[in-house]
Formats: C-alpha cells, sequence, structure tokens
DNA sequence: GAGTGATGTATCGCGGCGATATAATCGTGT
DNA sequence: ACACGATTATATCGCCGCGATACATCACTC
C-alpha cells in the first residue's frame, strides 16, 4: 500500500523522503497516516527493485543551500508497477485501506479501473453490513451495552460508506454517459 | 492490543484458542478483524510471560471426545496485567484501535477508567477533526475531487464519531450522578 | 547566543496480517 | 455405508508498517 501509494505520487514529480510523506499527509491523512518508520524502508526497497532511482545532485542543485536530502524519480519499471497494481487492485476487504489510497490516485486511474474498484469496495462493505446487521438481530437484547453500542455505531458507519459508495459510482455512470 | 483482548476475554472463562477468537469475532467484528496469524503467536507471548497457563487434560476432560485443544487460563499475574494496561490507557492516536477494544471490556471497566478513556478518545478525534476542517478549507477548491470526496468522508466521520462519544459520555456522567 | 521548532534521513524491535500447512471431526447427500 | 465439503483446531513463515529513538541542519526569535 505504502508502495502504490508513494510510485503514484513520484507520477507528479521526483521527490524526496520527507516531502513524499507530507504529500502523502494532505493527500491520505483524512483516514491513514504514514509514519517515518516505513517511509525509509520502503523507499529502500523501492529502489532495490528498480522502481525509483535516486536523482543525480547535479539535478537537484537548483534548490541549493539545502542540506543533504535523496531525491527520487520514477524509472519505467516503477511506471509499469503501478499500472499493475492498479489493474490487479485485488479483491478487498473491509478493513483494508487499499481502497482509500486508490481513491486518492483516482484522476490518475482509468475510468474501468475506477468502476471496478469502486464496486469491489461496495461489495465488500455491503457484505460486513449484511454480517452486522444480522448479528445485531440475533444477539438481541442479551448482549453487553457497550458492545451493543459498538456495534451500532460499526453498522451505522458502514452503511454510510455503503450510500457514499453509490454516490460515487453514480457519479462516475453519469460521466461515462454524457 | 490482542493482548489486551486476549487477557479480557479470558476473565470470563477459560478458552481455547479457537474459541477466542470466535468470540473476539463476536465482541469486536464491528470494527476490527483478528487473524490466526497473531493469536496463536500472543497465547504463546502471553504464556512465556506467565500470565496465562494451559490447563491440565483433567480439566477439559469434560468435553471430551473432542480433538487436540489447549485450553488457556489466566494466572494471578494476568489479571494484574489487564488492570495495568487499563489504568495506562496510553495517550491515543485516531486511527488507533485501542478505544474499541477498551469500550467492548468496559463492563468490566471501573467508572472512573472508562470516564477517561471515552474523554481521552472524544479529545484526539476533536483534534482531527479540527485538522481536517482547516485543511478542507485551506485547499478549498483547487484539489481533486476525489481527494476532497476523501476528505469530506473523513471529516463527516469523525464529526460522528465526536458526536457519539458525546452521547456516551453524557450516559455516563447520567448514569454517575444517580 | 541560546533555545525552540521545523526539516531531513535513518534504524530497531515488535505487533499483526495473509498465506499456507496439517489434521480431525461433523453434517449432508446419495 | 461412504464420500465430500465445511467447520473446528493449531501452527509457522515472511512481510509490512508503526512507534521510539537517534542525530544533524536550518530558520526564527528572545
Amino acid at each position: 500500500m505504502f508502495e502504490f501509494a508513494i510510485l503514484g505520487l513520484l507520477h507528479e514529480a521526483p521527490m524526496h523522503g520527507y516531502e513524499l510523506r507530507k504529500r502523502l499527509h494532505e493527500l491520505l491523512g483524512a483516514f491513514r497516516a504514514f509514519s517515518f518508520g516505513s517511509l525509509y524502508p520502503t523507499l529502500r526497497r523501492l529502489q532495490r527493485a528498480g522502481l525509483i532511482v535516486e536523482e543525480g545532485p547535479e539535478e537537484s542543485a537548483l534548490s541549493w543551500g539545502r542540506r543533504a536530502r535523496k531525491v527520487y524519480k520514477l524509472t519505467p519499471e516503477g511506471k509499469e508497477r503501478f499500472a499493475d497494481l492498479l489493474a490487479n487492485a485485488g479483491p478487498q476487504t473491509w478493513d483494508d485501506d487499499s481502497f482509500g489510497v486508490h481513491l486518492a490516485f483516482f484522476s490518475r486511474t482509468p475510468a474501468d479501473i475506477r468502476m471496478r474498484i469502486l464496486e469491489g469496495r461496495r461489495r465488500c462493505v455491503e457484505e460486513r453490513r449484511e454480517g452486522l446487521r444480522a448479528r445485531l438481530a440475533k444477539t438481541g437484547e442479551q448482549i453487553d451495552r457497550y458492545t451493543r453500542e459498538l456495534h451500532r455505531m460499526g453498522l451505522e458507519s458502514t452503511d454510510r460508506e455503503v450510500r457514499w459508495l453509490n454516490e460515487l459510482i453514480a457519479h462516475e455512470q453519469a460521466e461515462q454517459d454524457e
């Protein structure tokens, strides 16, 4: 996921780690917090895999006076990898945060894949909603007040997410038709 | 967190791994999925730490005919540890799932600690809400449609959680007064 | 010129997950 | 009677991401 996010961001421009994290925070801070503790190891991993490369010092010379930074840019393999991850956007689980990250890069995502991701998400959130509904109905009054409150809240947010997804999907369809 | 949940559940009765996971699912399935991949290692860890012990076969003999299971029960140290974890319920972050797990064990939690946890959660969710609000206001129209949608949704759910927490807190106070 | 806070890179240990292996037992259909 | 799949049950492995921590530079202010 982090990998996907970094590759996605580097499509905009070459960046160094700290900046990546800042942009990531702006982009995804709404529902996901990325830490430095995974940022730098991930960058190393991507570099070793040949998906990103460190820019030579001459390129970053325009911002001189700055202290040591490592500016990374995408390689063709990196771009390919990003497209692959999008295309194979796997079966999701409700507690999987990949959906949000995908959404954040939707403007760079083909319409058909956008649709597949949206519908995949809706499907799994709907499943979850039915599961919660069933459990709430079954256990009825016998369970702990706090637990019930937790379930109630869970069901409500799941329901709201489904409705939200429906709106997003409708909007996509409207765009496609025009 | 898993540790806390397991210790909490074992207050009810001695249990084996699979059962623990099932109960955990009932209790916390609304917002958290625990996997076997952490369950068994965690049980081992707790056992090594002396917080739980494996019941002898004679005790589990009442359920005979069953296949190999390892039934664990709390030690006094385990109970102590649970109380400690509750008492020191640390500073939370919004994406931290400890709150939900704590809530699930509220009926076994002293009223003052309940209150501290609820208010701690409210505080950090409120902070997050203000952060989101500020960012949405600042960036205005210049950001990506999908990203804005993500932020909007994030803000909305955060706001809903704050209101929910307010209700819970009010209920606690009402109970305290009676 | 001291202190504070933001910028910047980096590592370490650990908790938790997904995939996977293995096996007994239960339920159901034929 | 038996076969087959679902459920019960324990366990390991590698990987991802986090929190804590360290350390250095720069900007700003008192």
